[in-house]
RNA sequence: GGUCCCGUAGUUCAAUGGAUAGAAUACUGGAUUCCGGUUCCAGCGAUAUGGGUUCGACUCCCGUCGGGAUCACCA
């Protein structure tokens, strides 16, 4: 049981016994009391006026005086108008500091056989470009969710789904077709993904130039995109993909391996990976089917040039189509394929899709269009819905060529981390590889807790720079204050002094000591909240608190320089716990610490 | 135009309906015999706007203004 929940209890039962009445244990509220004020929980008093009868003072007075008595932790109270402050001994936090550090698992709620399972599709590629910054943010937000979801008493499943079909890929196809003159990878020593990226901007652009000669003959924008003549082979070669015409079927796996290879790269490098990965090749004729048998049945309904449709006014949305004149799928089909396939694969508890917000009204649709076609689950889907990532000279623009690729930003990040590094010269005596895995870690730290520290559903904007300074709400920031607490351990083991593994009972804390692991024996509930919201973001803002509040800490208390034995064992404890939970907490974010920087 | 999302210090972000709206950065001033000064402390400075609900509103409701997304035989 927490402390938050033993008090509630006390509370309530407080209730019982001095008003004599019963309350729904949801209003009564406990809450880590605020920095300025004194004592370490504070029970909100207002919602229990209504049964006291009293004033919120005498009111908090009463269940101050119960709960010390009822309660050996707590050392003393203070009613500051309807706040209960609580303060608890120091031998208590003490013990459970102790018990802190000696469960390996604190905070984490691992599943076990019975735990509901939740798939989480993050990523979702198309394969005819490389990814870029947006897909950062997706990529970095999924893979948290799935960690913080698996700590949070679930099973987990990461899925992607590789969108490599479909028109936008036959246009990169027929480009490099056209204009390719057979380039390859290996040949040029071009990444896949962006050699056929490239190709698929090339065929844009002709097929802009193409539309602007045919509208300066005189024709309107409509007649000249119905006239154009590549967008007109682009979509015969879907035909003939959808046909299974072998040459367009082997093209179409020679550029998508390209790809994958390349992908394989970027997310090797980002850190992150899926357990099951779907293909829309594999899932979209599974939706087609669906779609026809939705349409036998009269869910959906067919217009004279053969193309399907779900009428969705009676849900006061729009027309959708699902199948195009010609009978090949669209987006909406697959995803329809895919759903069923998954919950064909997995016992699925939750499915969780971390798609961008400019997809709400997709979500919206797939799951009414699944409800429809007599999918239980199908009202149950959660997208997990991310605003957009811009940057500090605005907007990204695919016409403007200001998309900021994924697999560049990397690298200028591990440059810039290097440069840093070299110039604080603490990583003497390690090997190139061993520096470079550290100048990694600092880089990849710093995007990914940029990123994750903003609230999952706002736009946000990402400045580079900004986020690997050392100083101020940032990944390095944080990944510091654990290398400090690492050569501090380091320093002891150098100069004999040694660490008896657990504080001593005894010892006083000074408010920085109490606050501190008040901080860290709540690790828990913000892991909770977090898996309960998902919210990554919530244990950013925790882990860099923290951090902060150990920096005050370590800069007017000496550690190691301590001569009262005991004091010095109870300070090394908490320094231990907190790198433990800074460590724990970024993992989280899919963020990993150095020993050194 | 319909629907949805968002407006908080100069800037980037916080705040389960709870106390005096917190941080970071920038700027100004200060601390330090030291275990990593990439630290710490202080100052400066904000809820777009008008109503309503509530003991209590950045938070919930309605209006106005501003920004964004979406409403494709693109994905």
């Amino acid at each position: 049981m927490t402390i938050e929940e033993q008090l509630r209890n006390s509370v309530l039962e407080a209730i019982n016994e001095l008003y004599n009445a019963h309350l729904d244990e949801k209003i009564i509220q406990v809450q880590l009391t605020r920095k300025d004020q004194k004592g370490d929980y504070t029970v909100v008093v207002f919602p229990l006026l209504k049964v006291s009868k009293k004033k919120p003072e005498e009111t908090g007075e009463d269940l101050g005086r119960y709960l010390k008595e009822k309660l050996a932790f707590i050392e003393s109270y203070e009613v500051i108008k309807g706040f209960l402050n609580l303060s608890l001994s120091h031998s208590f936090w003490l013990e459970r500091l102790n018990g802190i550090i000696a469960d390996e698992n604190y905070g984490f709620e691992v599943a076990g056989a019975d735990s509901p399972l939740m798939m989480i599709e993050y990523s979702s590629p198309n394969t005819n470009k490389p990814l870029h910054l947006g897909h950062i943010r997706n990529n970095l937000l999924g893979y948290s969710l799935s960690r913080i979801a698996s700590v949070t008493g679930n099973k987990v499943v990461k899925t992607n789904i590789v969108n490599d079909r479909g028109i936008h890929i036959c246009k990169s196809m027929l480009a490099w077709q056209k204009w390719g003159q057979g380039v390859t990878p290996a040949s040029s020593g071009e990444k896949g993904d962006h050699l056929v990226g490239r190709f698929y901007v090339m065929f844009d652009k002709h097929y802009k130039a193409e539309l602007a000669a045919l509208e300066g003959k005189g024709l309107s924008k409509e007649e000249a995109e119905k006239q154009s003549l590549l967008m007109a082979e682009a979509r015969e070669m879907l035909l003939k993909w959808e046909a299974g015409d072998k040459d367009v079927v082997d093209l179409w796996r020679t550029m998508n391996q390209w790809v994958y290879d390349g992908f394989d790269i970027t997310y090797k490098n980002l850190g992150i990976d899926f357990d099951k990965i779907y293909y829309e090749s594999e899932t979209y004729s599974v939706g087609r089917d669906k779609v026809l048998e939705g349409l036998e049945k009269g869910i959906f309904y067919k217009k004279a040039d053969g193309s399907v449709w779900a009428d969705l006014t009676d849900n006061g949305l729009d027309e959708k189509l699902l199948l195009r004149g010609d009978g090949t799928s669209v987006y909406m089909t697959q995803d329809i394929g895919t759903a069923k396939l998954r919950f064909d694969n997995y016992n699925i508890e939750k499915m969780v899709y971390v798609v961008g917000n400019e997809q709400d009204y997709h979500f919206k649709v797939l799951s009414i269009l699944l409800d429809k076609l007599g999918f239980e689950w199908g009202k149950d889907l959660v997208h997990f819905s991310y605003g957009m990532v811009e940057l500090p000279e605005g907007k990204m623009k695919s016409r403007e060529g200001t998309v900021v690729d994924a697999d560049d930003l990397m690298e200028e990040m591990i440059d810039t981390a290097r440069e840093m590094s070299k110039e604080l010269g603490k990583l003497e005596g390690y090997s190139d590889e061993d520096a470079e895995e550290v100048f990694r870690m600092v880089a990849l730290g710093a995007l990914k807790y940029f990123m994750l520290k903003v609230d999952p559903k706002k736009n946000m904007t990402f400045n580079p720079k900004e986020s690997i300074d050392f100083n101020g709400n940032t990944g390095p920031f944080i990944q510091y204050t654990h290398a400090r607490i690492k050569s501090i351990f380091r320093k002891a083991s150098d100069k004999g002094i040694a660490w008896s593994g657990s504080a001593p009972l005894s010892v006083s804390l000074n408010t920085k000591e109490n606050n501190l692991v008040r901080s860290v024996s709540n690790f828990p509930n913000v892991v909770q909240e977090a898996g309960a919201a998902f919210s990554p973001a919530l244990i950013a803002n925790y882990v860099y608190e923290l951090a902060k509040e150990y920096n005050q800490f370590y800069h007017d208390s000496p550690i190691l320089f301590e001569e009262d034995e005991q004091v010095r064992n109870m300070r090394m404890t908490l320094c231990y716990a907190v790198s433990e939970t800074i460590k724990k907490g970024m993992w989280l974010l899919g963020a990993d610490v150095p020993e050194r920087m």
